[in-house]
Order: structure tokens, then C-alpha cells, then sequence
RNA sequence: GGCCCGGUGGUCAAGCGGUUAAGACACCGCCCUUUCACGGCGGUAACACGGGUUCGAUUCCCGUCCGGGUCACCA
């Protein structure tokens, strides 16, 4: 017998993947292999109407940009095959005809129209399918199948009595079975629903921990009254909590696109690294034994315990999130850092070669979301149009007055410069602040407003003239002199 | 509406009968400083409410309130 953990991740392909759903296969990849076991992807398309073309490929590539590595999936197969459900579908028949034999379920031939007028008649939004046909007598059921009549094929819940599982997170629930719906199996295209499905691909694929939001908890029952119709170990249930997102109104609901970008592809085109994501997420209902945040995906394979999941809903923020992709910007060696944001270099700065080490290296500290960095050196490309008043700042001691002498000063001296580097920049300006008996910032201050034209840049006057080179830089400051001497 | 679940600062979240109720993000202040940022230091801010149980409840039980989920031929 086997008794290794299996988990699986079961999405539907219908586009973008969620986050709601990344944690999902998150945990259940960290359950299965902090556990030693093994994690297999499913792929769920049984609602052909749903189905996205490219969606499958989309849900590869972003566990793979997640590094959740799945042991046994559609795409490098596995002895538990196939793992798409429409591929198996010819499987699920079978055990739906078995439930009917065992008066577990039954043929319905309702028509879609009735069960619509049905809901539309009743004020009662809880009032279901009338079970209608659940009392056919055999005679009828034959003649309708003979004169090939649709027909779904409905689980026969219990009228009396009460159903309870056991939850890893959640702890016992019990419910009574007369709010269970007689919930269709099979549907009139001959695909199971996922309610079914579901069950009988777990069962089938020895799934031992069954994983996912916690929207399934009030089906469960459901699905445990399957099991035991047909004798299976019920598997261990972990349900999540929700991801919730944060209303204009100030209210709360589960997190979706009105919340503003929530798939991981927008999250990553927006400028969140892979691991900052993983990271954030998989502290958004679980927490570790310890106080640590910072988590690559091997450390928490090392730490994750289920016990560690929290039952109560946790609102996305993206203010945390950010904070995490900073920490691990600033994590890379500037190399690194260069080349990740390089995309984003070359979409301010178009014509000109700059060196990228050196921008990459004042803009690190600085960037939290790389979508930031465009507008932030976009002055190396062309420098705006600015105001003179600029120049004027009260903590650098700065005028219009002293700024053209400072400004005029700083010419001559860097123009002198034998050699044009950081330190020899550096130092040129200090020295002329010492002996002009200023402080650094009355110098620096109008130095590099006329270098950039923008009061707030990353990196100081010095790293500035430094990227923007020698004759650049003697260009921007005179132009800057020019603005302060003209008459006023 | 029925059923199910939840409720510690604005957010994430420790706590699991006795604590000055951690920590992180955000926010505010100070320091550092050639702007901004980084970094350092400090600060504001929480056990939803009412009953029990107990020598003692944030922790256990009940009720109320609030929030969420679910009631499809979607998953």
C-alpha cells in the first residue's frame, strides 16, 4: 500500500491565473512536499463552454515562473493518467450508473426551461430542484431513455439526517442533510459536473489531501456522501481562507478583478517579481512558527506545517506586497538587479547607451514595483522643461540669487577636470563648497536641478554628471546659468 | 432568506486560562544625508458586544451584532 501524501492542483482553464488560485497550488505543493510527497497537476475543462484556448499554457508557464514543480500532470504524464478530464471522460459514466444501481442516484429529464420557471416561481432563494423526477418508476425512466430523451443524472441526497466531515483547518462540521440539493453528476453532454468529477479523479489518482478555498466547505458534504456511497476513504480536507480584496466602498469580498490586478501575469507585468509574489501569498493565511517573512520557496517547503493555516479570510494588500518586492530587489547584486530591469531602462532611455550598472546601482534602493523606473530616469533621455524656481531650496540654503554664482563656479571647476569619474566629480564639488565656505547642499542642490530638471531624482548631483558624462553635463549646467542669468 | 464559516491595531498576524497582548506592512516623528530613497531610532494604534464557567478570561461555553462563503447542466 501507499501511504505517500499526494495533493493536486486541479484549475479550470479559463484564463488568467488568480491568485486566489496560485495559493491554492502553493499550499498544496508545500503541504505535498514538506510531507515528501508528491503533487500532480490536473487540469479541470469539463465545462466546454468555459474553456479558453491558450489557458492550459498559461497555467504552465506561471507554476513554472513559481517554481511550484508538479511531479505528474498532463504535460510529463505519470501512472495516474490521463489529467485532463475531458480526456477521461468516458470514466466517469461508469461510476454514475453504479450510484443509480445502488439508489444513490438518478435519471432526471427535467428540461433547462423547467428548472429555470422553477427558480423564477419561488421566492425562496434557497428552493433547488423539486426532485421531480427522483420518484420515476423504472417503466418511465426506460420509455424516456428509449425515445432518447435528454437527462442529467442527480445524486439522491438523504432527506433525514445529518452528514459531518472533518476539516484539518476548519475542525468537525456537520450539516444536515435536507439542505443538500440533489446535485446533477452527469451532465446532458454527458460530462460530469465537477462535483463529480471531482470525487472520482481524487479517488482515482489516490489524492490524500484534498486542498482548496474554503467556498467548497458547504459542498462537502456533498462529496463525502459520495465517497461513502461508494466505500472510499474519505480523504483528509484542508480548506483555505479566503483572499479578500477591499471594495471603493470600504467593504470587503472576495478578491477578483475589480480589485484591480489580481492574476499573477498582471501582478508580474506590473513589475512584482515571481518570488516576492510567492512569498507575500503564502503568508496571506499561513504563518510560520517563527516571526520570519522572508521565504524562498525551499524554505517554505522547510517550514510549512498545516497547523500554521489560519481559518479567518485575509484582505490582499498591496502596500505589503511591495514591501516584499522591494526586499527582494534589494537582494540582488546590482548585476542581477541591471539585468531585470534592463526592459524597463530601455523604455525611458531609447537612443542613448548609458551605463547601466551605474543607473542600476543609484536606482535599487529606490525602486519597489520595476514599472516604477521609467519615470524615473526618463531625464537621462531628454531633460524636461523646467521652472527656475527650482533652484530656490531652503534645508541647501539655496536662491535665485546664489544660484548662478554656484551654478557658474561648478562649470569651471568640473570643466578643469582632467578625468570624469565619480570620485573625481565627487570631490571637485566638495572642495568647491569648502572653499567657497558653503555647505555641500548649496552647491549640489543647483547642480543637479540643472542637471536633471527635476527636483526629485534617484541618485545625487554626483552620480548624475557622472552617467550623464563630461560634455552632457556641461551642456545641461550652462543651459541651467543661461536660465538664471537671463533677465528677469 | 436557509445553511456553513469567521471576528486580536487600517492590513497581515503571534497568542492556545495568569503576558507590560509579540512582530511585519502602512502611518507619524527624529537621526543620517548633495534631492528622494535606503538605513538607524522612537511613536500612535487592537482582543466586536453581552452573559456565563473559573480564584482568574483575548483564550472555554451561550446569545447578539458584524463580516464572509454557499445555495447552477461553473468550477
Amino acid at each position: 500500500m501507499s501511504d505517500k501524501i499526494r495533493t493536486r492542483f486541479a484549475p479550470s482553464p479559463t484564463g488568467f491565473m488568480h491568485v486566489g488560485n496560485l495559493r491554492t497550488a502553493l499550499y498544496e505543493y508545500l503541504i505535498a512536499k514538506s510531507l515528501g510527497g508528491t503533487f500532480v497537476l490536473r487540469i479541470e475543462d469539463t465545462d466546454q463552454e468555459r474553456k479558453v484556448e491558450g489557458a492550459v499554457d498559461i497555467i504552465y508557464h506561471t507554476l513554472k515562473q513559481a517554481k511550484l514543480i508538479h511531479d505528474e500532470g498532463p504535460d510529463i504524464g505519470g501512472e495516474y493518467g490521463p489529467y485532463v478530464q475531458s480526456e477521461r471522460k468516458e470514466m466517469y459514466m461508469p461510476y454514475a450508473k453504479q450510484l443509480i444501481e445502488n439508489d444513490k442516484a438518478y435519471y432526471c429529464f427535467c428540461t433547462k426551461e423547467r428548472l429555470d420557471s422553477l427558480r423564477e416561481n419561488s421566492d425562496d432563494l434557497g428552493a433547488g430542484y423539486d426532485r421531480h423526477c427522483r420518484g420515476l418508476s423504472k417503466e418511465e425512466i426506460q420509455q424516456q431513455l428509449d425515445s432518447g430523451t435528454p437527462y442529467v443524472i442527480r445524486q439522491k441526497m438523504p432527506l433525514e439526517g445529518t452528514t459531518t466531515f472533518e476539516d484539518a483547518v476548519f475542525g468537525t462540521i456537520s450539516v444536515d442533510n435536507s439542505e443538500l440539493q440533489d446535485q446533477i453528476l452527469i451532465k446532458a453532454d454527458g460530462y460530469p459536473t465537477y462535483n463529480f468529477a471531482n470525487v472520482i479523479d481524487d479517488h482515482t489518482m489516490d489524492i490524500t489531501h484534498v486542498v482548496r478555498g474554503s467556498e467548497y466547505l458547504s459542498s462537502t458534504p456533498k462529496y463525502n456522501l459520495l465517497y461513502e456511497s461508494f466505500g472510499w476513504e474519505i480523504p483528509t480536507y484542508i480548506h483555505l481562507p479566503l483572499i479578500m480584496g477591499k471594495n471603493d466602498d470600504g467593504s470587503i469580498s472576495k478578491l477578483s478583478k475589480r480589485h484591480g490586478a489580481t492574476s499573477f501575469e498582471d501582478l508580474v507585468s506590473k513589475g512584482y517579481l515571481p518570488e516576492a509574489i510567492i512569498n507575500y501569498i503564502a503568508l496571506l493565511g499561513w504563518a510560520p512558527k517563527d516571526n520570519r517573512e522572508i521565504f524562498t520557496i525551499e524554505e517554505l517547503i522547510e517550514n510549512f506545517s498545516i497547523d500554521g493555516i489560519s481559518k479567518s479570510p485575509a484582505v490582499f494588500d498591496y502596500d505589503k506586497l511591495e514591501w516584499f518586492n522591494a526586499e527582494y530587489i534589494k537582494a540582488m547584486t546590482v548585476e542581477q538587479f541591471a539585468e531585470t530591469a534592463m526592459p524597463y531602462f530601455k523604455k525611458a532611455v531609447t537612443t542613448k547607451e548609458l551605463d547601466w550598472i551605474k543607473v542600476a546601482s543609484i536606482l535599487q534602493q529606490r525602486t519597489t514595483v520595476l514599472s516604477q523606473i521609467p519615470e524615473k530616469i526618463e531625464f537621462f533621455e531628454t531633460q524636461p522643461e523646467y521652472e527656475k524656481d527650482l533652484f530656490v531650496n531652503k534645508k541647501s540654503k539655496t536662491t535665485l540669487e546664489n544660484s548662478a554664482p554656484m551654478l557658474s563656479a561648478a562649470i569651471n571647476a568640473l570643466d578643469a577636470l582632467p578625468e570624469w569619474t565619480h570620485d573625481s566629480i565627487h570631490d571637485c564639488l566638495i572642495d568647491l563648497a569648502k572653499s567657497l565656505e558653503v555647505k555641500n547642499g548649496t552647491v549640489m542642490w543647483p547642480v543637479r536641478i540643472a542637471a536633471s530638471g527635476m527636483t526629485v531624482t534617484p541618485g545625487g548631483a554626483v552620480e548624475i554628471l557622472d552617467i550623464l558624462g563630461k560634455e552632457e553635463s556641461m551642456l545641461r549646467l550652462k543651459k541651467g546659468l543661461d536660465k538664471l542669468t537671463e533677465n528677469s
